[in-house]
DNA sequence: ATAATTAGTAGCTAACTGCAACTAATGTCA
DNA sequence: TGACATTAGTTGCAGTTAGCTACTAATTAT
């Protein structure tokens, strides 16, 4: 038997759930008893592209498509995988809420607590959550934590959980107009008690040519 | 000879040279004629981390520590590689302009005019110089491209190399004296003509919290 | 009916951006 | 030596945008 390259991918899906954020975890049957629960990950194979191994691993875990994925980062230090691959190459996505498919043993977590698990992959997850907030400003990721449709408050309440802070609703309304990605439609959402919502759906039109000014607010360590 | 994974770390070291971008590149007396040079790389070890193996290759290309060094991401397309190694880490980092160490037989190109390389460290350059640009609004990268001590007017034309776009004086200013990160030194730098420019060093005081909006402009795919 | 609750809007003020015009300090050249 | 070019740095103004408060609108609960 070659030792075979023990390069992984392991990837972290994770979903707006309960006002919190929830990450994607599977059974590990083979595991000691402390660490029964691991990220979705599979052997980088020869053949495919690292991209088209994520999307396969995050799709079998859950049973769907994940609506955004993208690359988070390599990690070979605290080498304690569940696979033991010398080099796992991490992938952060987001779907919906949905129901997940009958397939494997997989379950969503709450970010904020989470089952004992192997080293590397709790840093993993760390990263990949720290990087969900930094490129929600570059990429959808936030519309595709919603279905198709959506009210804006749903949307805002997902905004404020990626940020960790609350937005004021008029200025998120009067933002989220003047960049032209959402439109209206004809249906209104009734939650319960209060006035229905109307509800939305992303339909990006113009970027708005990033407003000139340079962003120092960020910087300082 | 067990068939270990072959993963390499590659790196992007960038300075700003004569108002463009430039990256180290190093000669490979082992390749065809085609492809001369290559991206400073290293293979992983199996005691080292993935951060110090990039600053050791760092080093030894430059003759100097990067002043910044951060991942870009991990590529296993396209898989011609000059080490031939299965996965490369890729590493992005930027360096004052000084003289290179007379080390290795390594040399400044602008980012516009690479010779040919390997189809990999192509790959590599593009997504290390977006990534560049992309992370400059979060980490200093711009005041680690300059010296200890640097003009406004300088600080001003690394943004705007960075940015592909021209600032105004006023705005430029005054933004970066509200966000607190440089301090003035007592000398002043004369360029030859025109009045000399006081000197500054980069001293971040606060942050000031982010000012709260919503960032939707670069929205839109 | 009345209150509670959620959706959505309007107006004010403060802050920030871009622009243009200005002063300041140096070197160049007649 | 004095006008001019060149670069540094500031000031004032107008338009835009942000946060805040307060308001109206539509529904359910009692």
């Amino acid at each position: 038997m070659r030792g075979a390259p023990t390069n992984a991918v392991d990837i972290v899906l994770c979903t707006a759930h309960d006002r919190q954020l929830a990450v994607l975890l599977v059974r590990d049957e083979a595991k000691r008893a402390r660490e029964r629960w691991t990220l979705p990950w599979a052997p980088v194979g020869a053949r495919d592209t690292l991209d088209h191994t994520a999307a396969r691993i995050a799709l079998r875990a859950a049973g769907a498509r994940a609506s955004w994925l993208a690359q988070a980062g390599a990690f070979a230090d605290g080498s304690r995988h569940p696979g033991a691959a010398a080099l796992s190459v991490a992938y952060v996505g987001v779907t919906p809420p949905r129901a997940l498919g009958p397939s494997t043993g997989a379950q969503w977590f709450p970010a904020g607590d989470l089952p004992p698990m192997a080293p590397r992959h709790r840093a993993i997850i760390d990263a990949a959550l720290a990087q969900l907030r930094e490129r929600m400003d570059r990429a959808p990721v936030a519309f595709r934590l919603l279905g198709a449709t959506f009210t804006l408050s749903e949307l805002q309440a997902v905004y404020e959980l990626l940020l960790g802070r609350r937005l004021h609703k008029a200025s998120f309304r009067r933002a989220l107009q003047a960049a032209f990605l959402v439109e209206p439609t004809d249906e209104w959402q009734s939650e319960g008690r209060g006035r229905p919502a109307q509800l939305f759906r992303y339909a990006p039109r113009r970027r708005r040519g990033g407003r000139g000014g340079v962003r120092f607010e960020l910087l300082g360590g």
